[in-house]
This record gives structure tokens, sequence and C-alpha cells, in this order.
DNA sequence: TTGCGTGCAAAGGTTTTGCATGGCA
DNA sequence: TGCCATGCAAAACCTTTGCACGCAA
């Protein structure tokens, strides 16, 4: 991550890997990095993620509004898709053989290169689909 | 579309009916108004296509610079996914039997139940595959 | 000491809003 | 005629850039 290693840089990954299951937006980086005292400033966040970005350690997504969300990825994700719920904003990370198939089947047949950090896939998961039904 | 009916929300419509194969952007639309001679808002282009989107009428997605592109829809979009090539932009509707099935599998055996209109699997053709070999 | 990193302020780009005017029904 | 629609200008956002200062090596 960059040449020089500072407080800065290692705080911004902190955030991120105390929060390995969520998707954090820059606003809410800054806004835990206030309540720990951190005194980060928002530019040096950008860059901070860009960085990590190139590096292809974290996932970044774009919501709807435009606004961009951040996560730390693991191993595993380059090979399995997300599902995100559009209700509760959960991630869920599909493990799963019959996706796997699916995306040789993809690759083979319909001569298309997946990438699977920068896909993921929209709905509703099944907790707010009941509540929805209410 | 509204109450009313307006030339300007007929043009909007038929830019996104004469260019059914890509996603445009709000700026492209523009363009290709002005080209046209249709005196087009940019404002009124938002809101038309806010008007769109309410009635599931067009597919809004958005890239990772945050900029909106937009797409009319046909009816057979509720029921495949589309994927999109990262490098030369283009959309590929993704009608397989395979994917109907992992489709329902995803629902039944995952609990989650997919928005297959605000879902894109991204990645690379195979053309742009070949050249970035090169 | 060197030069990269930081963070404030300003600029850039897209989208939304306020408001007076225009046009559909 | 009554209201909705339009479009300009301004505001609101998120993100990037310029630049002087601070800090890692």
């Amino acid at each position: 991550m960059g040449i020089y290693k500072t407080k800065q840089k290692s705080n911004v990954l902190k955030i991120l890997s105390d929060n390995i299951d969520k998707e954090l937006t820059i606003s809410q980086i800054k806004e835990i990095a206030d309540q720990m005292d951190m005194k980060l400033g928002l530019t040096t966040i950008y860059r901070g993620l860009d960085e990590l970005e190139k590096m292809n350690q974290i996932r970044k997504t774009v919501r709807p509004n435009g606004e961009a969300e951040y996560q730390l990825v693991q191993e595993e994700c380059f090979h399995h898709f997300h599902m995100k719920c559009s209700s509760c904003g959960k991630l869920i990370h599909l493990d799963c053989s019959e996706v796997d198939l699916l995306m040789e089947h993809i690759s083979k047949k319909h001569a298309f290169h997946i990438d699977s950090i920068s896909t993921t896939i929209m709905g509703v998961c099944d907790s707010c689909y009941r509540e929805e039904a209410n």
C-alpha cells in the first residue's frame, strides 16, 4: 500500500477489517474514524481506498445514488458471487457448487469472462421478503 | 408516464427506443436530442427518466464513476440476466435455460429473491479478452 | 534530508431543487 | 382556465485536484 507505512493507512485498513461483513461508504468510514478519534481526513480515506482497490484488496461497488461503498475482500471472494439485499443491505457470499458450474458454463458456452468481484446479484433476502409481504 | 402527454416525454422515449440495444447516459441522450433539434432540457430528461424508472420501463445502472445509464427494458429483460463487457461496454442479454435453473436454485435453496433487472454480470467479452491478450 | 503522505480548500462533474414561464387537457 | 410540465439557474452531493506542510525512511 503505497511506499510509506503511515498511521492513516493502517487506520483505514483497521476500520475495514473491523467491518469485514459490511460494505462501508466513505462517509461511514469517516464517521467511524471520528468516533475512534483517529483524525482521518476525507481525502486521505479516498486515496487509501484507491490504493487498496488498485491492489485488488477491496471490492468497490456503486449504489444507485452514485455513492461508492467498499469492503475488504477475502481470498474466496475472487471465486464466488455476492448477493445484496436491496432492502436491508445485507451482503451474502454465495459459496455454492451450482454457481461454480454456471460460471464455467458461461465461460465456455457464452464466451464471457466473468469478473466475480465486480458482479453483485441484486434482490431481496428472505426475511425482508416476508416483511414486505405483510 | 406522468399525467400530461408532452412532446418532450415522447422524445425521450423515442431516443431510448431508437437505441434499444444500448445503455445511454444522460449526456448521450442530451447530445442525441440536440442533433435531432429536439430542444430537450437536461432537467426534463432527468425527470422523464425518473418517471419511466418508477414505471419499470427502463433499467438504470450506475457506472463505476457514478454516472447513470439507462435502457428501455423489453418484456424478456425481467426474466434474464444481463452481462456487460467492462472493456467495450457491450450489453448481452443472457437467454439461457441453465441460467434459469440457477435462478430457481438460488430462490429455493438460498432463499434469495433475485431482481434480474437490477443485476448485471460484469466481465469481459471474448473479443475484448483476445485483444487484451495481445 | 529527501520526497512521499496528509488534509484543507477549491474545483469538477453529476444530479436535484426553486421558481417563473409555457403548454396540455 | 387550471394545473402540470418545462427549463434555466442555483444548490446539493460526491469525488478529485492543487498546494503547503508534516512525517516516514
